[in-house]
DNA sequence: AATGAATGAGCATTCATTCAT
DNA sequence: TATGAATGAATGCTCATTCAT
């Protein structure tokens, strides 16, 4: 347990989940571009709030990913592990927040290489479910990540789940459930 | 005699190609998003000229788009095309400028699903290449192209091209060249 | 009859008609702000012609008012008009235009005082039809159509007529037909 | 201690109050065009701080015209007041700014109806000073405002003030003392 | 440290006026 | 002389960011 006992920064760590969960929900919904002022005020929190937190959208964003990284890394860390089952993860992720394709598509910039980095950590060495997928090069799997999520689009969340799990059929590349996996 | 007094086209049409030549560079390097004013100063027009053109952002857009789509039909319908030349063609495209790959990532919106279904029907009973390929159903090529389009990323045009070749590898699909065929 | 033997002005001459017509529509919709560029449109003309004959907006609308007041002057003309008639007419005119409403309201302004004048020749010296509006002072009458204007209001014609009925009880003042006299 | 914080209420109210007496005189010498960002360079806050304060013009209008009708309710209210007192006040707010005898022309329209709503019922049922001027009815006291700010026009006060006094006499009301009463 | 008001730059858009043809 | 395209100033409005409290 990593609880700091830094009883009088608790409110600070609140509101820093609170913005964070906020973030996550606005930039889910609006993208990207979602105004900052959106942010704190569905934190419920103020502007100057946010912005002592996270200097920057990308930090804010980065804070946000950090989290569905997080998630992905418990997965890959459970014993048993499939790569099927953090591709699942992953493409939940994708069919439900239009931030989160964004950010991958922002990955190749400097801005967020070490969160990239960290996905292919955990995805490094997993081992596939079936002989039919067979042993993946980690870069080629990154890549593949990369390209479901350029197919990912679609009114609904029902459509961008049919079009990734057909995107990875065409990649020959199995999945597990996709779930949030909370 | 009462001449109708017509003549002045030679500079809206100049203007015109002005405008879209400059949108096509300004949208390829700042994405959709960038200013109406950048393109006018580009072009080195007026901002009421911009307008007078196109009054609307996506009419814009729509106007650089279709010069992409043209020559995509153009390549497809000449003698002996493959869906590897066609292919080959949109692969530069996507390397070449934000704005397009931003376009195809619209293209599930109401915004330009003419401009992808005419793409899709210039791909449409294109013969393969080769066996290796085999036939390919048409909405798989289309979202195929999406996918690959969810690769290009990159500060260099080298690595974006290296990340498409690689993308359309992993898919097993065979590209031609990567020409501008301008 | 005071027509020109001016033949070759004769489509400068329709020109101009075609705009006062035109205006008269436009500003009785839209009012005295009414984009230039729409009265240009309506009379089906370009901006440039519409600038030749009317350097501003005020000359324009002057011309405008100078046929209503035209109108007013040849009906107080008649043998036998009388003040009653003239101001049905005046009322008629400010129900049915925004504008000549708007440009009663400048008239107090240097712009327009020839026109107020002409109106206030028209007026003076018409017998009053009976002896319960008596015999009345020409700045009052002018006065009083100004104040009547200030009453003119409403969605819809019916409406306005209604309102300028009553503000005319309210002065005392018969009025005749309310009637465009065309 | 988890002070709620909120104590900065000094400059906002502060600031409403430079924005609703710029307001006042820019609209009083402009009227209801002038724009928005005029308004808050003679208040001296930024543009955003007026559209925190005010969303849209109307709302800006209505703060001030709020004032007007207020003050007329206030003098409405004082025991021993008269329907020749409030048309005084109402006399000398329409001299003295454009912008309410414009606000009146608009009245008829959604936009500010409550407001002179206000003032109908503020006027309603106050007692006239003198046989000569009789008892009202109230929609007639309305009309009759509306009908004297038509005539409320001239280059100085002096001269509008001498025109809506004769306004009035031509009406058969008697006003009060045309004055501010600040 | 939190709040939310203030700032002002930035972008979209409209329209009066000019001018090339 | 007529046309309508071009210009660019003006205005509305929206945030990102700072700062007084």
């Amino acid at each position: 347990m990593t609880r700091p006992a830094n009883p009088t920064r608790s409110d600070a760590v609140r509101n820093r989940d609170l913005l964070v969960a906020a973030a996550r929900e606005v930039l889910a919904e609006q993208g990207l571009d979602a105004p900052m002022s959106a942010v704190a005020k569905r934190a419920g929190v103020g502007q100057g709030t946010l912005y002592r937190h996270f200097p920057d959208r990308l930090t804010l964003a980065r804070a946000v990913l950090d989290e569905n990284v997080a998630h992905i890394e418990e997965v890959a860390a459970r014993p048993g592990a499939t790569l099927a089952d953090v591709l699942g993860v992953i493409t939940w992720q994708m069919i439900h927040s239009i931030a989160f394709v964004s950010l991958i598509r922002l990955s190749g910039e400097e801005t967020s290489q070490d969160l990239a980095d960290r996905v292919r950590t955990a995805v490094d060495g997993l081992p596939t479910e079936s002989h039919a997928t067979g042993t993946r090069d980690t870069d080629d799997v990154m890549l593949a990540v990369a390209m479901v999520s350029g197919a990912v689009h679609g009114p609904t969340e029902q459509v961008r789940e049919a079009t990734a799990r057909r995107a990875w059929q065409l990649l020959g590349i199995e999945i597990g459930e996709v779930t949030p996996d909370h």
